[in-house]
DNA sequence: GCTGGACATTTTTTT
DNA sequence: AATGTCCAGC
C-alpha cells in the first residue's frame, strides 16, 4: 500500500514538474532539472537560453531536488496523492498546495548567485524572475561579474588596504594614471603609447598577474620590462587614490578569496548555487573567481557558446567553456541547438559560415520556423548609394506596415556609422545609434561625475586635476603639480594641502584661488547626504561656476546643459528604485553602466550599432553593412587564421540576430578616414550558399574597368595566388628575428616583437613608429630588414 | 596659464 | 573627413 503510495507520489511529481515546465524542449528541461553538480550548458544562438536559465532557477526555488528524487515525505497522506492526481488533470487550480506537497529540499533564492556580462542581461534576468517568481525573486543575487564584485568588495577590501569608499576608475581616468605615470619616469609616450600600455597592465590582470608577478614574467623583453615598471607605478597610484579599474574589481576580489579563507567560505556557503552566462567570454580571473566560489560545492552551470566568442581581444578565454568538462570533471553537458529565432534560410547561411572554423565544439542550430526570404545582398557603387540603399529599404519596410524599430543596422567600426546615418536623415527616417561617442565619456557628464567623485572621495586625485581648473580658476598644471608634489611629501590628501594652500610657500602666488577652490568643495561635501542627490548637482552646477559657464558657450553649451539635465534624471531614477540612495551608490552604478543599457526596444527608431554591441540582441529585420575584405574582416585580422575565425563568429553572432529579414551590403567603393579604397567583398558572403542569396548588384557597368585598374583588390587577388603557386617551394632566406628593424612600404619603421612559422611563410608582430603594433606575413607584407 | 594651430588618429570594448 | 590632443608661443 505504501509502496504503491510512493510510486504514484513520484509519477504525479514527475509529471506534474513536468506540466510547469511544459514549454521547455526535451533537452532544455534537462538542462531545468540538473541542479546539483558542475553543469556545461551549449546554447547555441536564439535557443532559449535566458528562458532555461529563468525556469532552471524557478526549479531550484520551487521543487528543489524533487525531479531528480524518488524521495516522499513522510507526511504525505492518501488525500495528499489524490490531490495532486486531482491538480495533474487539470481539475485543481491550487498551484501553491501542489507545490508544498512535491517540493524536496528547494534552494533559497539567496543561495544563489547568477552573473552575466551586462547590466542589461543582469535586469532582464530579474525581470523575467520576478515575472515567473514574484518576491522570491527579488532574493537572488542576479548581477554582472563586476556588480558582483564591488558589492563583495565593498565589504571586504578593508583587508587589503584600500578603504571602502574607493572610487571606480574607467578607462579614461586609468589613461590619465598611465599617462602621469609616463611622465614621471621620464618615459617617451611615442615609444610607449599610454593606451598599449593600459592594455598590457589589463591583460596582466586578467592573467591575475600583480606588477610584482608580471615583472618576473617578462624576462629578457625590454618593452615588457618597462612595462611591468609602468604598471608598479600606476598600480601605487590608484591605491593612494583609493581607486581601482575595471580590471582590478575581478582581480582583487580574487587576491581576496585567496588571501583570506574564511571571507572565501563566507560567500561560499552564501552562494551555494552559481551560474554563468555568456560563459565563452569570461577571462582567467574570471574563471578562477568561479572556481573559488563553486570548487566545493561544484553547483556549477555555465551557459555558454563557443561559436559566439567575439571578445578575446578584450581577455576573454574561449578555452574556458572548451575545457569546462576538465575542469570540473563529470560534468553533464548539455546541448541547446533547436533555433527558435531566425528563419530556416538565415539560419543555413550561419551554420554554412561557422563551418568553416576548426576551433569548435561543434553544434549545428536547427530551426522548426519557416525557411522564410532569401537573404538579400546588395552590392553597391560606393558607400552612398550604400547608405541609399539602406533607407529604401527600410522604408519600403515600414510601408508594408513594419515599425523602424523592426530594424538594427549593424557595422564592424563605428566609423561605419555616419554615411549611413546621412542616409537615414535624408530619408527622414528616426534613429538611434548605440555606441560611438557614449554618453558617460561626454566631458560636461565627465565632468559633473569627477565633482560628485570628489565629494566622495577626495583622496581621487585624478578626477581632482580633472576639475580644479574646469571652469577655469586660474589653476594650472604647475599649480597642481605643486600641491601633489607637497602632499606626496608630507603624506597628506591633496585636498588637506589645498585647505591650508597658505602655509606652503611653493603654493603662495595662487594660494587664494586654491583655498577657495577647497572651501568650495568643503561647502559641497557638508551637504552630502543632507540634501538629495538631484538638488546636490543643481548645487555642484551653480557653486562651481560650470553652469554660467556653459550658458555662456550658447548652443553648445546648451546642448551639454541638456546632457547635464539627462544625467539628473538617472539621479532621480535611481533615488526612485532605491532605499537608502547614497552619492557612493549612485557613482558606483553608473560606474558599472554603458550605452548598450540605454538602448530601448519601445522607442520606434531604427538602432545603429556594431555587431559587437548586437550581440545578445534580436531584431525582425537586420541591415549588415560593409562586408568587405579590410572591413570585414579587417585589415588586422586578415592574415591570422585565429583573428580570421574571430571575424568569423562575429559574423555568425551577426547572421543570427536577425528574426525575419536579412541584408547584406558591399561597397566596391568606399570611402574611410579620409582614403578611397575598393574592396573585394568580404570572403564570409562567399561563405554563405548562393541559393540562400538574392543578389542585387548595381556596380555591373562599372565591373570592367574596375578590373582592369590596380586596385588594392585585384592586387591582393593575384598576389595571393602567387603565395598559393609558391606553397610548394622550400623556405627561402627568411632572416628576420626579434628586435630586428624592419620597412614596409605602407606601414613605414618598426622593430619586430615576434615571430610566429606559418605555412610557408612567417606571421611577424611589428611594433611600426607611426601606426602602432601590427601583425603581418612578412613575406606578403614584403617587409625589408634594414641594416 | 591660455590659446591657436599643427598633428596625429580612427577595430571591435558587455565592465 | 573629422575630431580630439599636444605643444609652442604669447
Amino acid at each position: 500500500m505504501d509502496f504503491t503510495l510512493k510510486n504514484r507520489y513520484n509519477a504525479l511529481k514527475r509529471q506534474i514538474i513536468d506540466d510547469f515546465f511544459s514549454r521547455m524542449n526535451p533537452m532544455q528541461k534537462q538542462a531545468v532539472y540538473a541542479i546539483h553538480g558542475p553543469v556545461l550548458i551549449l546554447a547555441g544562438a536564439g535557443s532559449g537560453k535566458t528562458t532555461v536559465i529563468v525556469n532552471r532557477i524557478a526549479n531550484m526555488i520551487q521543487f528543489g531536488e524533487a525531479y531528480d528524487s524518488d524521495y516522499m515525505p513522510a507526511q504525505i497522506t492518501q488525500e495528499d496523492v489524490d490531490f495532486l492526481e486531482e491538480y495533474a488533470r487539470g481539475e485543481s487550480w491550487d498551484l501553491e498546495r501542489a507545490i508544498s506537497l512535491i517540493k524536496n529540499r528547494p534552494v533559497a533564492p539567496w543561495n544563489i548567485l547568477a552573473i552575466t556580462f551586462t547590466n542589461k542581461a543582469a535586469g532582464e534576468l530579474k525581470e523575467r524572475l520576478q515575472a515567473m517568481l514574484g518576491e522570491a525573486a527579488q532574493e537572488i543575487n542576479a548581477s554582472t561579474f563586476h556588480s558582483a564584485c564591488v558589492r563583495i568588495l565593498r565589504r571586504e577590501i578593508e583587508n587589503l588596504g584600500y578603504r571602502s569608499s574607493f572610487t571606480i576608475y574607467d578607462t579614461d581616468d586609468s589613461v590619465r594614471v598611465v599617462k602621469a605615470a609616463l611622465k614621471a619616469m621620464n618615459i617617451d609616450e611615442k615609444r610607449f603609447s599610454p593606451k598599449a600600455v593600459l592594455g598590457e597592465i589589463g591583460r596582466a590582470k586578467d592573467q591575475l598577474l600583480s606588477s610584482a608577478d608580471f615583472a618576473s614574467t617578462v624576462g629578457e623583453d625590454f618593452r615588457l620590462q618597462v612595462i611591468a615598471k609602468v604598471y608598479d607605478y600606476y598600480q601605487k597610484q590608484l591605491m593612494s587614490a583609493n581607486a581601482v579599474d575595471f580590471d582590478d574589481i575581478i582581480m582583487l576580489t580574487v587576491r581576496l578569496f585567496q588571501k583570506f579563507p574564511e571571507i572565501l567560505d563566507k560567500y561560499r556557503s552564501r552562494f551555494r548555487y552559481v551560474m554563468v552566462d555568456e560563459y565563452q567570454d569570461t577571462n582567467y580571473a574570471q574563471f578562477m573567481l568561479v572556481n573559488l566560489l563553486a570548487s566545493q560545492h561544484q553547483n556549477i552551470c555555465v551557459v555558454g557558446d563557443d561559436d559566439q566568442s567575439i571578445y578575446k581581444f578584450r581577455g576573454a578565454d574561449i578555452g574556458n567553456i572548451l575545457n569546462f568538462e576538465d575542469q570540473f570533471p563529470g560534468a553533464k553537458v548539455i546541448r541547446l541547438e533547436e533555433n527558435y529565432r531566425c528563419t530556416g534560410t538565415i539560419l543555413d547561411a550561419a551554420n554554412a559560415v561557422i563551418e568553416n572554423n576548426t576551433e569548435r565544439k561543434g553544434k549545428t542550430l536547427w530551426t522548426k520556423n519557416d525557411t522564410g526570404v532569401k537573404i538579400k545582398v546588395h552590392r553597391a557603387a560606393d558607400e552612398g548609394e550604400e547608405a541609399r540603399f539602406i533607407a529604401d529599404t527600410i522604408s519600403e519596410n515600414v510601408k508594408q506596415g513594419a515599425k523602424f524599430s523592426d530594424h538594427a543596422v549593424l557595422y564592424r567600426m563605428n566609423a561605419i556609422s555616419n554615411t549611413v546615418e546621412r542616409g537615414l536623415v535624408k530619408y527622414g527616417i528616426p534613429y538611434r545609434i548605440i555606441g560611438g561617442l557614449r554618453f558617460y565619456e561626454r566631458k560636461e557628464i565627465k565632468d559633473m561625475i569627477s565633482y560628485l567623485s570628489v565629494l566622495n572621495n577626495p583622496s581621487d586625485t585624478v578626477r581632482l586635476r580633472r576639475i580644479i581648473n574646469e571652469p577655469k580658476r586660474g589653476i594650472g598644471d604647475s599649480s597642481v603639480n605643486n600641491v601633489l608634489e607637497i602632499a606626496a611629501g608630507v603624506e597628506l590628501p591633496a585636498f588637506e594641502i589645498l585647505e591650508n594652500a597658505e602655509q606652503y610657500p611653493a603654493l603662495s602666488r595662487k594660494a587664494t584661488s586654491l583655498m577657495q577652490f577647497a572651501e568650495m568643495l568643503r561647502a559641497l561635501m557638508e551637504k552630502v547626504g543632507k540634501i538629495s542627490l538631484d538638488q546636490l548637482l543643481d548645487h555642484v552646477l551653480e557653486e562651481t561656476g560650470y553652469l554660467s559657464m556653459l550658458q555662456g558657450e550658447g548652443f553648445e553649451g546648451q546642448t551639454r546643459l541638456e546632457n547635464i539635465e539627462e544625467l539628473k534624471s538617472t539621479m532621480i531614477r535611481y533615488e526612485e528604485e532605491n532605499d537608502d540612495p547614497t552619492l557612493a551608490g549612485f557613482l558606483e552604478e553608473i560606474s558599472l553602466y554603458t550605452d548598450i543599457d540605454r538602448y530601448d526596444p519601445q522607442a520606434d527608431n531604427v538602432v545603429l550599432m556594431t555587431m559587437h554591441s548586437a550581440k545578445g540582441l534580436e531584431f525582425e529585420n537586420v541591415i549588415l553593412v560593409g562586408l568587405e575584405e579590410g572591413i570585414f574582416p579587417g585589415m588586422q585580422s586578415m592574415y591570422d587564421p585565429t583573428q580570421i575565425e574571430e571575424e568569423r563568429r562575429l559574423a555568425y553572432v551577426s547572421l543570427t540576430r536577425a528574426k525575419k529579414r536579412l541584408y547584406v551590403t558591399t561597397a566596391a567603393q568606399r570611402m574611410l578616414f579620409g582614403q578611397t579604397m575598393r574592396n573585394r567583398p568580404s570572403r564570409f558572403l562567399n561563405e554563405i550558399p548562393k541559393e540562400l542569396c538574392e543578389m542585387e548588384d548595381t556596380t555591373i557597368a562599372r565591373r570592367m574597368s574596375i578590373n582592369q585598374r590596380q586596385t588594392p583588390s585585384a592586387a591582393f587577388k593575384s598576389t595571393s595566388k602567387v603565395g598559393i603557386g609558391a606553397a610548394a617551394q622550400p623556405e627561402s632566406n627568411f632572416t628576420l628575428k626579434v628586435g630586428d628593424m624592419v620597412s614596409h612600404k605602407v606601414f613605414g619603421q618598426g622593430m619586430v616583437l615576434s615571430i610566429t612559422p606559418m605555412g610557408n611563410d612567417h606571421l611577424v608582430e611589428v611594433a611600426f613608429e607611426s601606426v602602432g603594433t601590427k601583425k603581418v606575413m612578412a613575406k606578403f607584407a614584403r617587409l625589408h630588414k634594414i641594416q
